[in-house]
DNA sequence: CCATCTGTTATATTACATGTATAACAGTTA
DNA sequence: TAACTGTTATACATGTAATATAACAGATGG
């Protein structure tokens, strides 16, 4: 999967990192069980520290996204993702409401932001057939 | 308007004032025009250092949702709301999309996220009955 | 056995963001 | 004149982000 930064955000680049993972189990293009790269390797590859890689491993590990196996190194949770939980959801709407006000300051209506968070589920999701 | 701040948040102080503004008008809680109160004002109600309400106001005032009026202190921009530029739907979009991402992760299909986003929508925009 | 890889942990350093504290300024208002 | 307004400047403490370097235990393959 290809992982790509930017470094001038203002996104933290271990959220960004974290970000781009669960995007990739959502559109399919990392399956249950699949290994991801080391630390090591990773980091060498988009160009950062290991500590950063490894503090979202330690993330998506937490959050039950990802599993550490003694011998087959980092994987997608093999045995499914989590489920939403009650933190999740509070989590989640906590997260959405300011992004809603904010839609609804400018103006758009209820029909136009349920259209874009349908567009951008269709976008992820139809990631599935390209690869 | 009756603002609460959760000082163990992760969200910065002066995130969490411009978000409960912007829900504030998204609410119709303040109307165009209505005067909002001083940064110090504000700042002693709810406890916090004058410069973190500055702070909080002039993002507000960078927007365009709030106006500095010689005469008539910080107001709600009398004149409107600041549209749908592209910068903000690409901000939008950055945003909505790991959210969108976890909860497809998480199982939730597409008409359970609408639900969510539908439900956060009404929430908001019911409370211009209340007050 | 040994070299190499794995995740993990520790320590130190730099840079930046957050929040507070104090002070001052110019303009407005009563 | 006194008290308020937003604004700006400076300084300080704290926490986070990111890097750098190093070491450890466990697993792997030659």
């Amino acid at each position: 999967m290809i992982i790509e930064l930017d470094l001038q955000s203002e996104l933290p680049i271990y959220t960004q990192l974290v970000n781009q993972i669960i995007e990739g189990i959502a559109s399919g293009q990392l399956q249950l069980g699949e290994p991801l790269p080391s630390v090591r390797s990773l980091a060498s590859d988009v160009g950062v520290n290991l500590h950063t890689v490894n503090k979202a491993y330690t993330l998506l590990k937490q959050e039950g996204y990802i599993q550490v196996h003694r011998q087959r190194g980092v994987v997608v949770h093999p045995d499914g993702m989590p489920p939403v939980t009650e933190s999740f959801s509070d989590k989640q709407h906590g997260e959405l409401r300011p992004i809603i006000a904010e839609a609804i300051c400018r103006g758009m209506d209820k029909a136009q932001i349920l259209g874009i968070v349908e567009g951008l589920y269709n976008e992820i999701t139809q990631k599935r057939e390209g690869n």
